[in-house]
DNA sequence: CGTTCAATTGATCAGCGTCAAACTAGGTGG
DNA sequence: CCACCTAGTTTGACGCTGATCAATTGAACG
């Protein structure tokens, strides 16, 4: 465990109050590791043995059932994934996979749980993060369940071009069957859902989106502060 | 606030291991309450003024967009709800009314705030509390995600037979339309899904169902640990 | 015994998935 | 530098799932 690693998991508020020693404690043993594109780092059904926190590069968490299978989320640097199921000394309950070349810091679940219930600032923290993270979850349910296809596609949009500097044209962050499976449609169908956009002023060149009219999108859209990510 | 009612939140996981002053200091300004059938508690735009334990009837929390409505889950007693919102100091997320004649204790969410910053023990079960919620939205996310109308409701018979005994008959907890809406349909399609489980030896008769071939059932449900409640 | 609302049934339609084929872009080797 | 390969994307045709609309049946309650 290097000062570098150190620094870079107390930056993140998750364990900016946790006292020096107990982070020390927590880190022994963690190891930070790069993982090639395309590579899965655990099964939903696994035992959860790690909490990792994303350094760099992008992840995919991943459901499947039958043999459907479908993104729950997407995890951008620098941040921690699956710290509900390393607090509950569970299953994963979700399958990770790299969608590009990534750098994972990977702490002993074990070290968490007692990280936990030895430090107060921590617990403190874990709380706001886990409740953040279910009104997350709890925002995805309502746009998959109240939503149709192609406003769940409006809604990416204007999201997108609210972060990336309101300039009416985006450049879209992942491969669109990947954006695609996150909401919840087929490659196909999100090709014909842009097609769709189009009278409403959506133009597509490859990755990048030109938003024409915001006004008639977001009509369309009808966004929520309830349900979109501020 | 009588003793009763302290009996009852003592009850719960979530409070088991507070200190009694905490406690009693929480429960000042708290008010146990009797709702009608039918009666909106909150609207998930509100700002979150309490944490409400139900003690007695149904409660459905629900979301509404555009012009669509949908139930997200159901409370049974005894059990918290909103215990995220309370504690972000942020609105309700999901609304609220009761499905029956209900009880409910009504805790000022500033108190649970305090309690959580002082009481070591609380924010120990608040964790576990908010981790356990976590993973029961990601299975209903998943549920929706992965699997068709027909199947979810397979598997909610197959998770209702459990919970009331294995017998092989049961009966429906809840009104078919609210059902429906939980499993993301509408009620005429839920009519059409229990036909559509007639050859897989479901026969209903109002609110009681009969599986009588519970391998046939369990074939086409596929069910999952890891998105049906245990 | 009539009123009311849930539940069912039928007909139709929209949304979205599936399958197949064509097209495109990015990378590789000749 | 170009031909070629591969994988992502797009387009078209078609079919299934589930929603909508309308009408009827059924059950609970005053």
């Amino acid at each position: 465990m290097r000062t570098s690693e150190k620094e870079i998991v107390r930056s993140l508020p998750l364990f900016s109050e946790m006292a020096e020693d107990h982070l020390d404690e927590m880190l022994t043993g963690s190891f930070l590791q790069r993982f090639p594109a395309t590579v899965v780092l655990f099964s939903e059904s696994d035992h959860t043995d790690f909490l990792h926190v994303l350094v760099d590069g992008q992840v995919e968490l991943y459901a499947s059932a039958n043999n459907r299978e479908g993104t729950m989320t997407l995890i951008k640097p620098v941040a921690t994934f699956v710290l509900a199921s390393a607090l509950t000394d569970s299953a994963y309950q979700l399958s990770a996979r790299t969608l590009e070349s990534s750098q994972i810091l990977m702490i002993p679940a074990q070290n968490v749980r007692t990280a936990m219930s030895n430090d107060q600032g921590f617990a403190q923290k874990a709380v706001r993060e886990l409740a953040l993270c279910y009104h997350g979850v709890v925002r995805a349910y309502k746009n998959i369940k109240l939503r149709t296809a192609v406003e769940r596609l409006a809604n990416y949009i204007i999201v997108q071009n609210r972060r990336q500097g309101e300039t009416g044209v985006i450049k879209l962050p992942i491969e669109k069957r990947t954006l695609a499976s996150m909401l919840g449609m087929t490659p196909e169908n999100l090709s014909r859902a842009f097609a769709t956009l189009k009278p409403y002023g959506i133009r597509v060149d490859g990755a990048e989106i030109c938003i024409e009219k915001p006004g008639d999108l977001e009509t369309l859209a009808k966004p929520s502060e309830l349900i979109d990510a501020h």
